[in-house]
DNA sequence: GGACATTCTGTTATGGATAACAAATACTGT
DNA sequence: ACAGTATTTGTTATCCATAACAGAATGTCC
């Protein structure tokens, strides 16, 4: 049971004896080489052209060892930042010659070193990781330590190999810009722990409020999707001392809208939210929502440029790269409501 | 100072030396071919498992023609459709013991085409096209023409190698749901032309109209950002007729809202509005948002099935693939004021 | 017991490109 | 003019796994 095969291209040789010269010849016109006449060089690329050939990356990447792809892992979920990191990657994987393969994963340890793996095993150039590794950390990094690695979630484990935006400084822009309006503190509605993310920003606004000799209270927990954070608006709306939010994601920001509108909370007169992320659709939600502005698609950019780099000289040294995030002042904020 | 360098992994004669036996043999244990005794089998086992190896898929892809690789091409845009197919395409993708490899381009033919031409010579076995071919379309098709392809934006060009959500039925329930509230006619904020999705919408809306014998007013047309809602928002909402809005996505829905809002005119007691997609946003606006879902998660997993099937067969037939989409009634919506 | 099928394993050729080496030609300086 | 260097091109080996073929060992049937 043969099955009607679909035809591969003409090869290297085919080309060759097209314009009367050995398979070497023509690589080294394709590869750019400076030794090659310009009158032959001209002849290799007319029988290119005319026979349409195009090189095979497979048959290169075999006897080259670099197959030109970098590998991505993100959670299965789709929210903003993974998306707009992936967009990022791709476009900085473009710009600099290189092809992405991408794999989602789970939360488990076991999940994770399989899609590691999965990469490796697919024989990609370098690796970006886009997920909290957690206890995966030891596992992956025996597999990722042959291999170049980037990590934008930076999971202490993978050490210095870290691109992303400083999620401290994101937490304490806005939880300061709460104060300064005159709040007396300011509640929280963090991410998963697991993410570092969402972990540093919890330790920023412990550390924030502290610091201005502010009360703090409980923090609440959500999973990033606006589902929790509408759950934990419902809690947050009841409790009349609450006057101020920082939601840690500009999605469960959302969630936390919606449940204070619903229970007759004025935003911003009654209580005021600050998400992070500065998504797309944060300008235009009802009221515009201030937030912290962090380009996960330049972090995808740069964490391609510094994985590239690496590729380029393993010895490289390396340091974190992070970026400042800047804080978006939109209608969702406002002084406390006087009365309080 | 050596530099450190990423050595390559053992390689199948070094399990067979290990092991005693042959490179052929190994290739039959890890294939599970049935012809190999249990003892050689064990012992082979052992081998690789004592010297970590793993298969080297770029060989194996060279040899065999087979990379186990879909190629995904999207535009170079971040909005919720691109990622949650993409996201789809990777799970379903994962699940067909598949890797994903993705590469995102502009609008332009050229862009286009180049992109696809990557993919191809990437290796991969087939590929997904969620994106307008538009002018592209010719030279798409002479390139995927050797190579299994299907495509979720119906470009007519693709034939029938096409799937996805029923465009038409989308637009249709929502038209029906705005007039069957009371609404005397329905205005449209549509997507770019060059999609084939804007372009059904915008068919199905207008005939929907006709067929009701109501009035169809002119079109507005937005790039799918929630920007370009807005700015239609504001066009819409300083004309006293408009009673009912279908926006073409729900992004841009939410732009609508936002400029109607601004304008001080209430939604949904002055103007209704529906969007299409169902975001995971949409539940949570302010209203909650009136829209058709559509997963496009589903359909990338879909899409994925589709392929793969074909890779296995390239004579399949090839038959769209269409699945019905649903009304999700919100607050968004509600009979027009009583004195229009 | 001999012809023949079955099971297991090894050998050789192959896929398409490139690195390393080798050879032929052209060019330099003395 | 001749050794010595540069330039251009070709040959051969290699990357790693698998397909195709082949040989050895065991089992079966009359």
């Amino acid at each position: 049971m043969t099955a009607p095969q679909f035809t591969r291209g003409p090869a290297m040789r085919d080309v060759a004896s097209a314009a009367g010269v050995s398979a070497q010849t023509v690589s080294r016109v394709l590869n750019e080489h400076p030794n090659v006449q310009e009158s032959t060089r001209r002849r290799v690329l007319a029988a290119v052209e005319e026979l349409g050939y195009r090189r095979n990356n497979t048959a290169r990447a075999l006897v080259t060892g670099q197959s030109k792809t970098i590998g991505v892992l993100t959670l299965a979920t789709n929210n903003y930042s993974r998306s707009s990191l992936a967009l990022g990657v791709e476009l900085g994987a473009r710009e600099a010659g290189y092809t992405v393969n991408s794999v989602t994963s789970s939360l488990s340890a076991q999940a994770l070193t399989d899609a590691v793996s999965r990469l490796v095993h697919q024989g990609v150039d370098g690796i970006i990781i886009a997920a909290p590794l957690q206890e995966a950390a030891e596992q992956v990094s025996k597999i990722t330590s042959r291999i170049p690695t980037v990590n934008t979630d930076g999971s202490s484990s993978m050490g210095d190999r870290m691109v992303g935006v400083d999620q401290d400084i994101a937490a304490v822009l806005a939880t300061k810009h709460l104060l300064d309006l005159g709040h007396k503190t300011v509640w929280h509605v963090a991410g998963p722990v697991e993410w570092s993310d969402a972990a540093s920003r919890l330790g920023s606004w412990r550390r924030t409020l502290q610091e201005a000799g502010c009360e703090v209270p409980p923090e609440l927990h959500g999973d990033w999707s606006p589902e929790s954070g509408y759950r934990n608006g419902l809690i947050l709306g009841r409790m009349p001392e609450v006057t101020a939010i920082l939601v840690a994601s500009d999605e469960m920001a959302f969630g936390v809208i919606r449940a204070l509108t619903e229970l007759g909370r004025r935003i911003p007169e009654d209580i005021s939210v600050v998400g992070i992320d500065d998504i797309d659709l944060a300008a235009f939600s009802n009221p515009p929502l201030t937030t912290i502005r962090q380009s996960f698609e330049d972090t995808g950019r740069r964490a391609v440029q510094r994985l590239v780099a690496q590729i380029a000289n393993p010895a490289l040294e390396n340091t974190p790269d992070l970026v400042a995030p800047t804080l978006i002042v939109r209608g969702s904020t406002a002084p406390p409501p006087a009365d309080n």
